[in-house]
DNA sequence: GCAACGATTTGACTTATGTCATGAGCGGTG
DNA sequence: CACCGCTCATGACATAAGTCAAATCGTTGC
């Protein structure tokens, strides 16, 4: 892309006002433009991501409860989000944390991997804008329309267009009819290679889904409420990038699963930072899922998700989970 | 350190403002404290670096010159400091502008290595404040005071601070009076294993010195200006580090050299990224020197600087320089 | 128990910033 | 070359943010 000669002026706008501290009117006395210019190309500096306004995330990770999770869990750092207090709400909250944390744990010539479901949406949808060239993001999991939110490869293309980064898309569907056909894709060169590449991703984003009638893979019509429920029967309890779990967070072998394209579990489980973000207080069981199988070394949780955690962690002894054993 | 009230209030402020966008009546509404608090908390936030902003310093870096002077020198990248233009004084511009790539360079969890001078004095004037804590700031040279400017463990200090990050200082003065007391101190555990980290650390901030009568070493008392002319004749040409090289960026086996304690020219190389900020025109050959050295993977210079750099580079047909082949 | 101090808060004021309707510049097009 | 459609620039106004002296609060020392 050509450099526009407005680019220019707007880099040093941004750099005299935020980093030389001048005030605008002197920014655009200096730049020979008028105020209001100068108020403009602030706001767009701010909006590409040449400037960026970040606040650390420290206020929920400070909190005993934290701790104790992550003593409790092996995860590495839990942000807790309150509900009791006047705060926010924390549905609104909680995808403002979330991306926060994202960008926080993105390292400059990062991979990064990103699922899908409603909750990396309303992420995409509040992630801040940043200039991470050299960052990639990749798209964990098949192709699924969706009524009411992102397909999968929208949620890529859209964190990586407000990150300045490269996205890589996936052009597969994420549940095929046949298993044989799911089978004969997987093993096409363009898909096999985007698969392999996800094991070498620094971070991942996702959510755990859950298997009732109203749960995303159900109400974009992956499956149907009738299959689920045999799903369930078969030991599934959640849904992480697309593909069922169980509950010790195991790979289920079962007609969905097979029929799945998506990012191998192994490779996430992989991923050196899995950051995971829970929502709905009914997705407990999955997250207790999610948890057992190593899927979360980053957490975002809310309070009382956190607590029931707690409890049932101790409740039935058990351990922590380090990458390494799972 | 406990964690203070005023400091949760400041948190939350900056995150509704910040991250959620709220205005300061708002903030101060959810917070039940008045606006004029608000303003006070952010600004706080700010100067504490619980709030960041940064720039791009793309400005800089796009720019003909500087990819002549990469793909001629073998710099990783060049950040160039216009003179000409109506723009900002090229002495003020500098040191603002090496902060921000030093902020820039700089990962979670990194260990930095500071070492001294005017110009890195001026640098971390001007840092801003930023939330970094796993950092740590190392010291890459023994301590010696300045009337006008700070000592080296001050630099590294004041930089620590503003980052939140950890500040490894090193109490052993830079220039001792006999060669055999250096060695020894040298040898002492403490400072031993102080000088072998220092090939760890993933960044390194320092200048070029020259070796006239008013270099930064005459002028703190290092050396006499008798003493530096007999160094420029046996071989001297700069200073990295408080320690002379020569014209090819090779430590010199000199009196000073054999009585100073800093860090290993060796271990500098060794670091990935070595921020090499030069402000003055005159000191040239010493920038020439350096970049023989293999002391520069990230420089920050003059127009007019990378212009003399780049007709002396060609005109004697020099190659680049592979921070392996060193 | 009280004086004295520092830190924090606030209302009232000043200053800076955001916004928007309007107009200017500019390249393409019939 | 006149028209359109676009982006960009600007002045004037509305709004938000910064500042500061005075008041309040909480702590410490005597």
């Amino acid at each position: 892309m050509p450099i526009r000669n407005t680019d220019q002026i707007m880099h040093k706008a941004a750099w005299l006002y935020y980093s030389h501290g001048l005030r605008q009117d002197e920014v655009a006395q200096k730049l020979g433009i008028s105020r209001a210019s100068v108020a403009t190309y602030l706001r767009r500096a701010r909006e590409t991501g040449i400037v960026n306004i970040s606040t650390s995330t420290e206020l929920f990770t400070d909190d005993v409860l934290a701790r104790e999770l992550e003593d409790a869990t092996g995860v590495t750092t839990a942000w807790i989000v309150p509900e009791d207090r006047q705060a926010m709400d924390p549905t609104a909250e909680m995808p403002v944390l979330a991306a926060s944390v994202f960008l926080e744990l993105i390292n400059k010539g990062d991979r990064v991997g990103v699922a899908w479901g409603r909750t990396v949406y309303h992420i995409a949808d509040v992630m801040p804008f940043a200039d991470l060239r050299g960052v990639t993001v990749v798209q964990l999991c098949g192709n699924l329309g969706a009524p009411y939110s992102y397909r999968p490869d929208q949620c890529t293309t859209e964190i990586a267009r407000r990150l300045n980064a490269e996205g890589i898309n996936f052009y597969a569907p994420l549940v095929l009819s046949s298993e044989r056909l799911a089978e004969e894709l997987r093993g096409e060169p363009v898909i096999r290679e985007q698969l392999s590449t996800i094991a070498d991703c620094h971070l991942a984003l996702y959510s755990v889904g859950g298997i009732e009638d109203d749960s995303h893979l159900v109400k974009c019509g992956a499956l149907s409420a009738d299959e689920m429920h045999r799903m369930g029967e078969e030991g599934a309890v959640g849904v992480i990038a697309g593909q069922l779990i169980d509950g010790d967070g195991q790979w289920v072998n079962c007609a969905h699963n097979r029929r799945c394209i998506s990012a191998d579990l192994g490779s996430i489980r992989a991923i050196e930072k899995r950051m995971l973000v829970v929502q709905e207080d009914s997705k407990f069981e999955p997250l207790m899922a999610a948890l057992k199988g190593g899927f979360a070394s980053h957490l975002v949780v809310t309070t009382s998700m956190a607590r029931r955690v707690m409890e049932r962690w101790q409740r039935d002894g058990l351990s922590k989970v380090h990458a390494a054993t799972v």
